[in-house]
DNA sequence: GTCCAGGGGA
DNA sequence: TCCCCTGGAC
């Protein structure tokens, strides 16, 4: 890896940091609620997360044993403010029943071993695909694995380091070999990479005047 | 009222 | 490549 990623890959994280502080990432109470989250946020703006979290504690089910028996029929209208609620509420029940009947409920079991074959057994699973993999490995399990999303991608192809095309374990792998192997690190650069993404960063309309990457970036100045 | 943002599967 | 869906912005 050349010493020009190297040198954006960190100091891009040290702006971020200096610039949002502390994200302190995931919100939620227990990790069950963040491997939750992580399906129920796909294709999805949190807020509507939110609030089928909301009616998921509400409704007293948010725990493996609890989502395996519901109905499915009553899952999908608890979830449904996430949207996608047919399949998110399948994905989950199928997640819940493997839970329940493979490793009793053991999250740590569940995600345990080296890293790569934890990876694979959530990859396994209908409905977590590389980012929901990472999200649960990282966010609910304290595991070193760099989670890359849409956000990624958008301000890593305008800050140059990025051509468009590159795969999702390409992108990843680009951030795990310039990175120490720290998970309170990936933890707050993905967070980081979000914030940005929701303030300055955004899709369509670019605050670049207001952006902590001002001098690194080439959407805000072409000319770098 | 239309549009937009956003992962995974087939 | 297309389908799955919502809340919020405009």
């Amino acid at each position: 890896m050349s010493f020009l990623s190297n040198y954006l890959v960190t100091i891009i994280q040290q702006r971020l940091h200096n610039h949002f502080g502390p994200l302190n990432w995931w919100p939620a109470d227990s990790p069950f609620e963040v491997i939750v989250g992580a399906i129920l946020t796909q294709n999805t703006a949190w807020t509507n997360v939110e609030q089928a979290i909301h009616n998921l504690k509400q409704a007293d089910v948010l725990s493996p044993e609890k989502l395996a028996k519901l109905p499915v029929n009553q899952l999908e209208e608890l979830i449904r403010p996430s949207g996608f609620f047919r399949q998110k509420a399948a994905r989950l029940q199928n997640l819940a029943i493997h839970l329940t009947e493979e490793w009793q409920n053991n999250l740590d079991d569940f995600c345990s071993g080296p890293l790569v074959a934890a990876r694979q057994r959530l990859l396994a699973l209908s409905g977590i695909g590389p980012e929901t993999a990472d999200s649960i490995l990282l966010y609910a399990a304290g595991r070193p694995s760099f989670v890359v999303d849409a956000y990624t991608r958008r301000i890593f192809k305008r800050v140059g380091l990025l051509k468009g095309q590159e795969s999702y374990d390409e992108i990843r792998q680009m951030f795990m070999q310039n990175l120490p192997e720290e998970v309170q690190l990936y933890n707050e650069y993905h967070a980081q990479i979000v914030q940005l993404a929701k303030t300055c960063c955004r899709k369509v309309k670019t605050f670049c005047s207001d952006c902590p990457l001002k001098g690194v970036c080439h959407h805000a100045n072409p000319s770098i």
